[in-house]
DNA sequence: TATCTTGTAATAATTCTTCTTACAAGATTA
DNA sequence: TAATCTTGTAAGAAGAATTATTACAAGATA
């Protein structure tokens, strides 16, 4: 079990349009290109981004462009925008325990808040991390190449 | 994306062969019965316990024991035991980031450290949390039902 | 020895995720 | 204004992963 690639593509996303814009008219295609996959899920991925306000999209020489500082958008902000976790939770709970057992009618409600916690620990991890801390360090990795 | 059932099925085996063991002789079909789920998927989670030298597993009158006590164990022994999460981790990168691009060749390294970070927030929550805890908040449930 | 239970393979069914094609609608620029 | 480019979205195909089920051999028990 994983958590869906739409997240790194988007985290990958917006560090091409940090990185680029600039020198390029930053497009879904380009953008493709770079994450190596088709422009329809880059420009889904693009849609979910502008409708959390993070990016704006333009069809003309702008392209597509940051709607706010990436110091200001946390890898939470992204998996939020992903909806990377269904509405049920991280934890699959098995479906049909049985409810003529009090074990089985009573598990489901003694795991869940404790499940929660552990949910929000991750979310709370993905918080402190900046997407301006992971350009920053994409750029130094790319000019380390150069020696 | 969720993690795997499997999961809350083993809790829900560990926290019924604690709840049964002196009133039942308990087999997989029984706790297959308080599960709500195959036999089968319950042989296959019990032989992941046991292999974690959490169950024992007899044919006999004594049935399906507890190799530790509840107190001895927490749900990352669980999780772990489970292989919730397969080797590549909980995030799914996306596979073809384009090598000639300078972001696409860097950002995956960019992001390993800090995704890791992450799965590891989750993994120590899930240490702190005991399946005595859970047997006994289940119990209590159980009592309070009466009333 | 008869019965019960586990272990496991094989397979089917289901659900999720990801990819792809196609095209309408909006924006841009010459 | 017309030609071109880009986005937004629907529909569907393909693929992967998860879960359920059947079947049966082998071991344990009484």
């Amino acid at each position: 079990m994983q958590i869906t690639s739409k997240f790194t593509i988007a985290v990958h996303i917006l560090a091409c349009i940090e990185y680029f814009h600039d020198q390029e008219t930053v497009t879904s295609s380009f953008l493709a290109g770079s994450v190596g996959a088709n422009p329809v899920v880059v420009r889904n991925v693009m849609g979910d981004l502008k409708n959390a306000g993070m990016i704006r999209i333009s069809q003309g020489k702008s392209g597509i462009t940051l709607a706010r500082p990436l110091s200001e958008i946390t890898l939470y902000d992204v998996y939020d925008a992903m909806d990377c976790v269904s509405e049920a939770g991280l934890f699959h709970f098995h479906e049909n325990p049985n409810a003529s057992c009090p074990v089985g009618r009573n598990i489901h409600k003694t795991m869940d808040s404790r499940l929660e916690s552990v949910q929000k620990a991750m979310e709370e991890e993905l918080k402190h991390i900046t997407l301006a801390e992971i350009a920053e360090d994409t750029r130094k990795e790319i000019l380390g190449e150069a020696k």
